[in-house]
DNA sequence: TATGAATGAGTCTTCATTCAT
DNA sequence: GATGAATGAAGACTCATTCAT
């Protein structure tokens, strides 16, 4: 019974990030996300609040399992091996489906998601302020300001070369991580 | 006559920027720009086609005096002098409105206003493009991929400097300049 | 077996009857109704046809108590003493849940219970005639009308009291029987 | 232009009077009434914010014109006359359309009318407080209870007779008046 | 040209009811 | 019998757009 609760769910939710990657925010509607889930408009409210505690799933099915890889990032690897995998991790997750990353970017920064978008937003920091306390860690005169500009940097060269579509995942990364040095004012290492 | 229309069309774009801002993408529709103008409906139909034409002139608007600053630049300038001039031309703009600047950023690159927003990009990316021809310039694998990351990395941090009010422009253009240095591989130029 | 079932239908009942007092007749649902019950939705349709036939059960068992009362009027006390029982059976039963008794009020007069009303009021009227036919009851134009109108007089002064809460129930019933004597033209008897 | 508006208002209101009056209380939709208005669906939200709005004009509109000639029975009359006069207004108002009268009592009892609710019944209970401060009043132990109660008795009465229809207004306000006096406790008056 | 009343397609959401398990 | 997931018709409401004045 759970289990199919569960994948009801799933593909609600699933059927929810199709429609948002064909349609847009402006076709994003519950009656198109229920047909495409091939359920009816009242299964959907069964699961679903209203259209908000939708999108509020997407946004946590796409932020989840990132936010999961940076928490297991060991506190004593060095500054730069983090620094790297959380690079690669953002890369990997928002390439899978630029799109869909691009525009639940933005739908969590509507004042409707606030909380949510918050909650995952102080994870994250939290995971990068650690990396910045570390010894090898470059000095920075606000972490958290830091923190969450080296996300929006992270963020935003990913999707732009979403947008573009066909990247290198290494090379893309490489450029990211010079950007990443070049904004705490560290030479490159090699 | 053609003043008085140029003023009218002038009042409602504005009208159309400060409820953008005040009530978001989904607050905005044509029936509170009209009002917020001190216009009639009807009026505001007779200078725009559409709710997408309104918008369109909003981004142009927006984006136009950007622009207009980038191509003046002069060419014989250093790359490093072009790309602070840039940077700062860019904070300065966004800054100015950055919650509007954030969501025309997002609505330009709707399907709707593909042809306009590539448009401006094109530009854009010309200056850029021009800008790493120089001899002084750093090499790059694809002038057309940097110029449009390089961007994309500009925004980002203004946006996220925006996002959090009262920054200081000076030192968020140095951050920014660190971050694009980094990104071309290059040692900041003291 | 039918115990089972008859209890069931009793949490049922209630549950219907708490239902439309805390939420009022927008707020009365049958998925509420089940859930109050603790109940699922499809054994509620097991007991009840639909909606209509579970206001309908508590429409019954709201009426019945009251109904048994007046029917066990004896026919020879005499009609004020009957009239006096009448008043304070319905003040005893209304103020019990005067809520849910105003609400029913309504209910029991809309179209789709036509017959159920009918069938409880021709009940009340039977009796009410009757004590008007005794020798010592005041003359009527119409004994008909006058049981009506009579019922109504109590019921609306009951239900006012409803909602101011807190009455006192022999005073209240002072108050009713002067009315119905006044309505007979009696100078109200001490 | 005004009277545009407010023709259409009218005929929007008359048509939601209408749609009670014939589908109930559950039969009564803003669809149903638009179609009713020959109006679109659009036009009506022009005029009322939402479906409780459109019921208050009703109310409002119900109660107006009755609260109006409370208002105008001058304080010199004498308590019976002004006794009198109340009953006639009453039974003439709610006579006119006693379906209507009773759904819309039944409606202003409604949590979402409480305040509307409150306001009419305030200035009724007003003239009816006035009108017991007289000198040739009866005596009453608390006259805002005696004025919601003789009122409640008025309404109720002439629902009853609304209800079997066809009703002699004279002879309904003499038995009313004999129930009020009752009420009061006054042998009634010839 | 300006106005703003009118339109109605389209969206969100609820809830009575059914039916496979 | 009991369950509760699923259904979908129906209803509230919005807003882009038109058009008579």
């Amino acid at each position: 019974m759970q289990s199919r609760s569960a994948e009801t769910v799933a593909v609600i939710v699933e059927a929810a990030a199709r429609v948002l990657e064909s349609r847009g925010l402006d076709g994003f509607n519950t009656n198109a996300v229920a047909e495409r889930a091939g359920v009816s408009i009242g299964s959907l409210y069964q699961y679903f609040r209203n259209k908000d505690a939708l999108l509020a799933s997407l946004i946590e099915r796409q932020a989840e399992p990132f936010v999961r890889i940076l928490e297991t990032i060991p506190p004593e690897v060095p500054f730069q091996t983090a620094l790297l995998r959380l690079i690669e991790a953002s890369v990997r997750q928002q390439l899978k489906r630029p799109e869909l990353s691009r525009l639940l970017d933005f739908v969590e920064r509507q004042a409707a998601f606030e909380d949510l978008a918050r909650c995952t937003v102080d994870r994250i920091q939290h995971v990068l302020i650690e990396m910045l306390e570390r010894a090898d860690a470059p000095a920075v005169e606000d972490r958290s300001v830091a923190a969450f500009e080296v996300l929006s940097v992270i963020r935003a060269l990913t999707d732009a070369a979403g947008e573009r579509g066909g990247t290198n995942h290494a090379r893309l990364a490489t450029r990211i991580h010079g950007a990443v040095c070049g904004y705490f004012g560290i030479v490159m290492p090699v």
